[in-house]
DNA sequence: CCTCCTTCATTCGGTACCGAACAATATCTA
DNA sequence: TAGATATTGTTCGGTACCGAATGAAGGAGG
């Protein structure tokens, strides 16, 4: 926010202008941004227990199932029983989503070539080196338990 | 994401980390975050119009609709139309509001404690104009028209 | 005075996230 | 084998965001 000029603050701003460049490119094909990472990991990885997604996307359990529901309302994903665990489920490809994804441009590259495009590589990974560290450090505190 | 570690998805991971970490520290008084920033803009400035939100927490105005209807339901806040013009409304802190900003902590700065102490000048401005120039990119694109 | 246009705010439908609580299934243990 | 425990996924209620459409008020020109 305006009067917090720091590097929190532009990560927000970054994070936020890039869902929304990315989400303007895959509005036309009918997904969102977690969405369309569903369909990668299911593309270059094969049908995948959905207890794996939330550590794969960084999303917890009830924001997961939502995606998931859409993409299966949608018809672009298949929801199986596992047949040795009850409890779980397999997510794979429809033949609808397969077709999708050809047609599909790669956003992330798409937004990357934009947004950092002349950045040299030592300042690009002082960046990700401060914001993991960062993150990493956020994350600490919030599992330790209640502070404040 | 997993696969693209790169200085976009940790913007995004960081982002999600602190938010989560500050609603964590707002959650016991019943406020989100955008929420704080439209009570601390009301604290420092004075009752302001609605009309100069989206510019200051740079969101859109359905989503500020959203939480100045929250922050009203909940008492904190008053919106009264302005009295030049009916169009307008100028939102004010309640009797109520006043007396939970004394009790707030500042989330703010405890997250950016915690998250990047230590971490040296140069790297935090570089880190900034890093992900600053990003972001004009990115907002310079999206608002050029519909392009992929 | 009466259209036309702009501005301000809301509503609507959608995505994406959270924590808490729940149901179902599996497993471990007494 | 019965009961406690752990895992998986969903539902519920909430925040925070978007674009498109709508309504209400103000201002400009004929």
């Amino acid at each position: 926010m305006p009067h917090h000029n720091s590097a929190g603050a532009w990560a927000k701003r970054y994070h936020l202008a890039s869902r929304a460049a990315i989400e303007r490119i895959l509005r036309p094909y009918d997904l969102g941004s977690t969405q369309w990472y569903v369909l990668h990991q299911l593309v270059h990885h094969g049908p995948t227990a959905q207890r794996d997604f939330p550590k794969l996307l960084q999303i917890e359990k009830p924001a997961l199932s939502d995606v998931v529901s859409a993409l299966v309302r949608k018809g672009f994903v298949a929801q199986a029983p596992d047949p040795n665990d009850q409890r779980q489920r397999i997510l794979s490809l429809t033949a609808e989503g397969k077709d999708l994804w050809q047609r599909l441009p790669d956003p992330i590259a798409l937004i990357l070539d934009i947004a950092f495009e002349g950045v040299d590589e030592d300042s690009l990974s002082l960046v990700v080196n401060v914001l993991q560290t960062a993150t990493e450090r956020l994350n600490k505190r919030i599992n330790e338990g209640t502070n404040a």
